[in-house]
Parts: C-alpha cells; sequence; structure tokens
DNA sequence: ACACCCACGTGAACGACGTTCACGTGTACA
DNA sequence: TGTACACGTGAACGTCGTTCACGTGGGTGT
C-alpha cells in the first residue's frame, strides 16, 4: 500500500544529507525519484508532514530501546549522548528534530523514566524534572550550535567536540549530584 | 544620511513583535513604510544583512556594559540571565539571534572575561571554557524552546518560566563549583 | 471478457517569496 | 542654473509550496 511513501521517506532523508535542510526541496526530491513534485503530495499532504515523518523515523528506533535499569547519573548520561548522536547521524539533524513540536510516546517515557531515577535517589520531584529539562536544553543547545559552525569546515574534530560536550555533561551531572544532598 | 535606515530597522523590529520571525517579509514590512518592496534594497542589501542588524541593534546596549567586578558565579550568573531576557524582549528573539553566527567584539570580550573570571578562581583554561559554554549552549537551548511553545498559549506563565530556568542555571553553576576544588 | 477501482503520475497553474533593474523624482549644494 | 544624490516606482525573474483536472495501467470481482 503505503509503499512508495517509504521510499519518499528514505529519499528524503539521503537527500538531506547531501543538500542540507534548506536545500530539500519538494521539486529537488521529486526530480531525485524521476517524478513530477505535484507526484509528492499523493503520499504525504505537506512538507511539514514529510519532515515530521523524517523525524519519526531517524527517532524511533533509540526510542523504542526501553530505559536500562541502572544509577539515574549512567542513565542520564546515555540518554543526553544518545540524543546527541541521533542529531549528529544526519546533515542539520539538530534543526530537523527541532521542528518536531509534539514529542512520541516514547519520548515522555523515557523523560518519566529519567525522573523517577532520581527521585528513587532522593531527590524531590520538581528537582528531578528541573535536572532532566537543564541536561535536555544543554544538549539540544550544544548541538544546535554544533551543526550550524559547520559551514566554515573549521578545524574542530569530532573527537574535541565530543570531549567539549562530555565536559559540559560532567558539569552539569555534578550539579545534580551536589543537589541531591 | 542613513537616517531612513534606522527608520526601516525600528519599522522591521515592531514588524517582528507583530507578525514573528516567518511573518517578516521584505514586501510586509515595506508596505507598512508605505513603500515598495524593493525600495528596501536601498538601505540594506539583503534581508540577511537587515535581520543581522536587528541583531546587533538589540544586543549592542547590554553588550556595552562592561563586566562588573564581582564574583565568577555572580557573573556568570547574570550573563546568563540578560542573555535570556535578550532573547524574551521580542517574538522569535531566539531564533533571530541564533541566525547571527560571527560574534560582535563585545560578546567575545564577554565571554573571554567570564572565563578569566573562572582561571581567577583556580579554575584551569580549558575547564574554564568549558564551563562558560555550558551555559551559554543551556540558555540557548532552554529559551529557544521557551519561545517555540508559544503556539498553544500555555498556561505556563512567565514566572514559573523564571524559575526553572533559574533553578537550572544555579544546577550548572553547582556543578562548575564542586569541578573548582 | 468486461467494467471498475485505485495507486500513481502529469503538466500547468496560483500566490508568495527574495531580489534586480531601468527609470523617475525631489531636495540641497556649488 | 546645473549637477549630485537620496529615495522611490513598477515591473519583472526565478524559486518556493501547493492545488487541480486529467491521464494511465494493473489488479479484482462478476
Amino acid at each position: 500500500m503505503g509503499q512508495r511513501r517509504a521510499q519518499v521517506l528514505q529519499a528524503a532523508i539521503e537527500l538531506l544529507d547531501e543538500v542540507g535542510l534548506d536545500g530539500l526541496t519538494m521539486r529537488l526530491l521529486a526530480g531525485r525519484l524521476g517524478v513530477q513534485a505535484g507526484a509528492l503530495y499523493r503520499h504525504y499532504p505537506s512538507k511539514q508532514a514529510l519532515l515530521d515523518a523524517m523525524v519519526e523515523h531517524l527517532v524511533a528506533p533509540p526510542a523504542a530501546v526501553p530505559l536500562p535499569a541502572g544509577p539515574w547519573d549512567e542513565l542520564l548520561r546515555g540518554v543526553a549522548i544518545g540524543v546527541r548522536e541521533v542529531m549528529l547521524a544526519h546533515r542539520d539533524g539538530a534543526r530537523l528534530l527541532s521542528t518536531f513540536q509534539r514529542p512520541s510516546d516514547e519520548a515522555v517515557a523515557t523523560f518519566h523514566g529519567l525522573a523517577a531515577a532520581l527521585s528513587a535517589a532522593g531527590a524531590p520531584a520538581d528537582t528531578a524534572i528541573v535536572a532532566v529539562d537543564t541536561v535536555l536544553a544543554y544538549v539540544n543547545g550544544y548541538t544546535t550550535e554544533e551543526q550550524a559552525r559547520k559551514a566554515g569546515t573549521d578545524a574542530w574534530p569530532r573527537e574535541l567536540r565530543d570531549r567539549a560536550f562530555r565536559d559540559g555533561l560532567e558539569l552539569i551531572i555534578t550539579g545534580i549530584r551536589a543537589s541531591l544532598s
């Protein structure tokens, strides 16, 4: 049935890596599929719907894995690193993810799982929520800025970016730990 | 000389608050000034140049104030809150600020001043930079998300948002303090 | 064998966008 | 009086997302 739909989706993701989010045009995507632009609207009612489907497709596999058991700081670290990796996996990934407003059920479950782990470690409920929110805001802000600077092809190799990201993350986790007692 | 330039700039900022960044169109702005769209290009060579000028106009007054003396955590807190306030002062302010890539000289000076204050408090140079970077990434991420959710007119009053932001900020500052020893 | 459905695509158009350009003004200064 | 310049016109160009009336070909049910 919606078999062509999946082909359109995959072509869109491939094209995203080639031309970036701003270059991703309905006409260009249609040309890649050997088709006229209007034909795409048989499969997605609008470009935004297509972008939403792309986000869902990129986010679904990691989000399907339930939160493992473990200490709260390892969970938080794992989710933060995982979110960043999803964003970095594709060009303009952070910007693409941020066009998606309504969080999926799995994302909400992950959020609550993290907050619950913090509560179990002795944090008041609102402190737990603030902590998770802070980490996610940091991940979003850091990765968005990181990907936006790709223009100049800086001498800023992946290894250094990873280290800076993790150092900042540890800073926040240290702050959360200190606030638990 | 460039007197009309300033009028165009001010009209653009007012229009931003009315229609948002996506609604800010050269034709609409021209109409607001009782002028044809092409006339705007006598004053700004492109829309991006106009957006850059808007950013500079909003950022300049706070950035002109030199960093006051004081303990590093108060400086960091003040800058973080100030940056957020600049962003929140206008509709889509966070998104607008993020379209600006090359930081102004004053912004760089502020950044270095913060890092220097942390170094003076005993932090190694790279730790100081990571700390400042982390706070700024948090401010950017938090405020961007905060402003993006304006669509639903949530029951999320300003007071609560301020508290959540400051709580997260304190979390990071606590983490930095703990990393100093 | 026939009619019918339906997934899929065409091609042209619409309105809006940023931007350009040849061409007009009026005001001010020498 | 003449010239320079700041400022604006109005129409066009190319691109974008989106719509729509119309084709077309392979299945399915009778």
